[in-house]
DNA sequence: ATTTTATGTCTTCAGTTGACGACAAAATTT
DNA sequence: AAATTTTGTCGTCAACTGAAGACATAAAAT
């Protein structure tokens, strides 16, 4: 059952499809190109089709070559701004303000981060790219994370009065601890689609609750062995 | 620069190119793709081309056909050993066993766990099916993971005198908290390409009793809230 | 030794896919 | 209003891709 020549429609016709076919202008045409992208390679991966990519955006296939050089420089493009746009700078700022106990910043910022970060878009976006390109994601987001570990690690042990060890991989380490479970959480929520029945964030507090409760033990973990 | 009809090698010529193109009988060869496919699949997705795989194994595509009557009934084939395979039965019962601590119970199985369920092979492959398939991964293993996490939060909960809430979906999302840790230890390792220096079975160790000692805590943040 | 069967390759096909030349029309400039 | 530029589409090309027909040959059966 092949279509054979049912692409016969005049533009008038195809116009019609959508209501409106208005020319746009270059910027605004882009950014519905990248949107659109970024939600179309996030559900079908990297290698999904720049035609069905094309037909999402309601335009012709050619009209993506205006905008973009090759599909690579198009996902490129759609890579720094999903995956790396969303960062916040004042999620430092938060997490070092020892005006207020350390659980409390650690559940808002990961309430937070779950919720702009952890997206499903994000991470599927995030694995496919990670998947396909051995070293795309890690160097990209390296240094935001490794701050944010140092950071988080840093400010409990002062809170909780703990002497860390010296290596700067193992202090990474026990940051991941919280941290891999968030992202975790997210994978499970997102991607194998686990029960949702308890609100995220109860689930991230009790995940707050449990780094901050095991932190002693862990860190001692590290230093005795 | 075109391979142009460079294939035009005699079959001899073929054969000298590997050493021996020598028959195999039907189970070996339909193992020998087996691998190769669980290899390749693995790494270059479930979108990787069958010519290559063919390649890969050193046979010609066609005869892939023989064996295997589409792609995806090879996919699906591969996805059952790979990733349902390895999962070891006394891993239940070793986990129960009363007559050791809950530290070296869980220490034990996860360091074992790391090695054989969380290679670089299954977890590349498990991600590239769960990203391609809406429930593929989730179907197949929750009843697993299911009995696992309930295990190991009863034992736990056992051994420290700690009463559990009633609601199955928040014991499950306990367990994951270790679960997800050393899932997500692999996901760096094996996937981002993080720092090696230190031993998983540190960090496995650590991980464990950060649960350990974070469980009361834990409990309480799910049953107060 | 001859027939049969299973293993394996070469070749081709129909549909896909990134990319682009050629053309049409809307918006802008002159 | 005419010329120019920009936005957009159609059609096509060459390489790719899963699948399968036709044929060759080694191993096993008769």
């Amino acid at each position: 059952m092949k279509a054979k020549s049912a692409g016969l429609k005049t533009k008038k016709a195809r116009n019609n499809d959508k209501g409106k076919q208005t020319r746009m202008p270059h910027a605004e045409r882009r950014e519905q190109i990248l949107i659109q992208a970024a939600e179309f390679f996030s559900e079908y991966g990297l290698t999904g089709q720049t035609r069905s990519l094309a037909a999402a955006c309601g335009i012709s296939q050619r009209l993506l070559y205006r905008y973009f050089p090759t599909k690579s420089a198009l996902i490129a493009e759609v890579y720094a701004r999903t995956i790396l746009g969303p960062f916040k700078g004042d999620w430092l700022i938060c997490l070092s303000d020892r005006g207020k106990i350390m659980e409390e910043r650690l559940i808002v910022f990961y309430t937070d981060y779950f919720k702009v970060i952890l997206t499903r878009r994000w991470l599927r976006l995030f694995l496919y790219s990670s998947l396909a390109e051995e070293n795309m994601a890690p160097n990209y987001i390296s240094a935001i994370i490794t701050t944010l570990m140092n950071t988080i690690v840093q400010e409990t042990a002062i809170e909780q009065g703990v002497t860390l060890p010296d290596d700067p991989v193992v202090i990474h380490e026990l940051g991941w601890t919280l941290h891999g479970a968030a992202s975790h959480l997210a994978i499970r929520r997102h991607l194998y689609h686990a029960s949702q029945s308890v609100p995220v964030d109860d689930v991230i507090r009790m995940h707050v609750r449990a780094f901050l409760g095991g932190f002693k033990d862990m860190v001692d973990s590290v230093t005795r062995g």
